[in-house]
DNA sequence: TACTATTGTCACATAATGAGACAATAATAA
DNA sequence: TTATTATTGTCTCATTATGTGACAATAGTA
């Protein structure tokens, strides 16, 4: 009954204000193509933070199931969560966003910090190595990729619709895999979606993240198949249809005829984005 | 009604297994008296990761109210969080135990991480240099303390008369602080402070986080007054008590005779570190 | 022995949730 | 046109949880 709205960086929030830091910033950015710009620098000790990433659970919602974004390396079959680097005159948040923004296309999205990872296990020089290595990459212009990186982890829920996803220079895939279906993952990656779909169970409940994954209007039934996607449970249905209604946050809207022989369910979308609860 | 126990990081569950790192790990810690160590390194860029520290909001209880531990400056009227570093070879968590140890002198502490800020306004080089001139401490040697920070931010639950605080080398004093009357912070430590409280706010709901600002044994009005203190709310005598008691966590012990002309409330002791719920 | 302050527990009202019943209805088949 | 089918929106009733006050039990004091 504690419900309280969900507060996203890249929505209804501005994002951090970013000041420009008067040293260091050398511009060293380049970007071959066009179409897509590389993550990494030719001088990046310059650039970016050294021993600091993100890494990013992209959630989506597609037949009936919730999955994740998960990159493929060239040549090497490791898979791993979309991440990036911090540059030295950014906003953490601001570099997540960024990253998101190169992935999927999107600029609004909503985006929470979930867990920093900073085990000693998490540190294994072989794997970036091997990346690098499998890209015909330079490994002394890149030594600074094969040190201890501690990771700060976001979640971001989009609609799976909007997206079309785009890899990495690094990668020759990014595509959406079930959340209980996952390819075996580079390091502890494994572990931050665990901590992220517990972070998103945990946050169903108090703010209303599950709109997030929808089309601004669906129906009564899509919204329960996102909760019980998130949850691994099923839900009964008058009492998921009275629970959401009565938080009244839910504009009723026009009836969609999908051709079914049966009753045509209402549309809603969700009221908010400004404040409701505390 | 869906609590779940708590899950520290110091208390039931074991620390982030440490294995050691085999570059870049020369020994510089020198430690000048026998009672205080000190958190700095004369050769610091060998022995700590740049650009990432940690703080952390140590919760205690007394009189009634919930208090925080400040440590002040030497001569400069500066205020902040504890907080440190963490070593090469070191896992993150291990490296706030190890502060949180030196500053309290506690093994067996319930911490958790809640946020990692990473704006760009939290980068004063100033505040940094204040405090090493003040100090009389040379700002080339420590020049990497002028650098950008990213902090990731930590809260801890103790009990109170457990606890003698113990400043560190640039600090004179360590010292609780009601969580209303803070003295101004440096940096954006007043926002991390906010933040704190209300994490800890939205987990008393679903851990049971309120008994490890108790001695081992309590009575449910010391229990009540905790949770009264934490959520900054008057709560109800009778359904505080029977809510803690069905949720069947804590175990009865004898009658408290405190003196007083009343009733002797029981004393009562927190059943868990296993777990009950989910 | 009466009085005071507080505790543990109960009783009742109100609110939230679980679980099923049922009418409404959009398309299809007869 | 009318019956059939699958699904939706809403209602009802039972169960559980919570708000609110009452009250007896009791450890000390007068």
């Amino acid at each position: 009954m504690d419900f309280s709205l969900p507060v996203a960086i890249g929505r209804g929030e501005k994002a951090e204000r970013r000041e420009t830091a008067d040293r260091k910033t050398s511009a060293c950015y380049s970007s071959t193509d066009d179409k897509q710009e590389h993550d990494y620098c030719t001088m990046p000790d310059a650039k970016f933070l050294p021993h600091i990433a993100y890494d990013s659970v992209i959630f989506g919602f597609s037949g009936d199931q919730l999955k994740i974004l998960i990159m493929e390396y060239h040549n090497t079959g490791l898979f791993a969560l979309p991440g990036g680097f911090v540059r030295t005159d950014e906003a953490l948040n601001d570099a997540v966003l960024r990253g998101l923004k190169e992935r999927t296309g999107l600029d609004n999205i909503y985006l929470e910090q979930f867990y920093t990872f900073g085990s000693m296990e998490r540190f294994q020089p072989e794997v970036m190595e091997t990346i690098l290595q499998a890209n015909g990459i330079s490994l002394e212009a890149y030594s600074w990729l094969m040190d201890r990186f501690i990771s700060v982890a976001y979640y971001a829920l989009i609609n799976y619709n909007e997206v079309d996803p785009q890899p990495d220079a690094l990668s020759d895939s990014i595509t959406w895999y079930p959340i209980d279906e996952l390819p075996p993952l580079i390091q502890d990656h494994q572990q931050i979606v665990q901590k992220a779909r517990q972070t998103l169970q945990d946050n169903l409940e108090r703010k209303l993240v599950g709109v997030n994954l929808l089309p601004s209007r669906f129906t009564m039934k899509e919204l329960q198949k996102v909760y019980e996607a998130i949850l691994g449970t099923k839900l009964r249905r008058t009492t998921f249809q009275r629970k959401m209604l009565s938080l009244g946050i839910l504009k009723r809207h026009e009836k969609l005829y999908s051709g079914k022989a049966h009753k045509a369910p209402y549309l809603y979308s969700f009221e908010g984005e400004g404040s409701a609860g505390v």
